[in-house]
This record gives structure tokens, C-alpha cells and sequence, in this order.
DNA sequence: CTGATGACTATAG
DNA sequence: CCTATAGCCATCA
């Protein structure tokens, strides 16, 4: 895969997390066919820009964690969002086990197939 | 090629 | 809970 192609591959991940729920960039990442990429998964939402319509603010560390600076608009931007989702975020944290993102199995089969296009 | 960088993660103390 | 450390890996200067 190129980079275009992971790149897509992550993109199109991360659109599949429903609202009110949140996943990790280390789970994107392993959905997206990149193994131990979650590091790849947070420099290509970066590139994103606050305004986009992918919902980059459901995905958090593997902690629950906003790693966005609270204080910065971003981070605002990102617990603003969740909290307008249900999600309810403590300190910029979320407990996992309340909004975990629980792929199904042919969730994933499916999203390999769109891929493979 | 090399070294630095990061919206990462797991583990140990 | 916190810090430190070690892996990790594409990208960039």
C-alpha cells in the first residue's frame, strides 16, 4: 500500500465510528491494515483541520485521553463535540468501557472489501 | 543516508 | 495516578 492508499484506509475508518462512541488511533490503525501504526493515524488526522467533517474528535488515545492541549482550540473544538455526541469527558478523559468502538465482525470484512476495490 | 519528530502504546516502578 | 523507558514507524529536513 502507498501512501494515498493508507491514508484512505484510515479516512474511511475513521468515518465508520458511530457518534457517541469513541476509538483509539492504535485500533484505526490495525482496522486500516497498519499494524503498529497508530502513530501514522495521529499525523494524518492532524492534517485534517478542525473544520473537516470526518469525525476526527472520536478518536482517542489508547487511555481514553484528548491528547489535543485542553487549553487550545482544537482540544476545545474536540471535548465540545464529543459532549455534544453524549460522550461525557472528565479532565479530557473517557472511560473506554462506557464508549468503547465494538467492531463487528462483518463490519471489518466489509470495510476490507471496499478497500480492495 | 541520518537524525529528529510526533494527535502512539505497553510496561515497570 | 505519575514518571521513565523502550519500542514503534512514516515523514521530513
Amino acid at each position: 500500500m502507498n501512501r494515498e492508499q493508507r491514508e484512505r484506509a484510515i479516512i474511511d475508518w475513521v468515518r465508520r465510528i458511530p457518534a457517541g462512541k469513541v476509538a483509539s488511533y492504535g485500533q484505526i490503525a490495525e482496522l486500516a491494515g497498519l499494524g503498529r501504526g497508530a502513530r501514522q493515524v495521529g499525523r494524518v488526522l492532524s492534517t485534517l483541520g478542525g473544520h473537516s467533517d470526518v469525525p476526527w474528535h472520536r478518536v482517542l488515545n489508547s487511555r481514553g485521553e484528548i491528547r489535543l492541549a485542553l487549553d487550545s482550540d482544537a482540544g476545545r473544538r474536540q471535548r465540545r463535540r464529543l459532549r455534544a455526541e453524549g460522550v461525557v469527558v472528565n479532565r479530557g478523559r473517557v472511560r473506554m468501557a462506557d464508549y468503547a468502538w465494538q467492531v463487528s465482525l462483518d463490519e471489518r470484512l466489509w470495510g476490507d472489501f471496499f478497500r480492495a476495490e
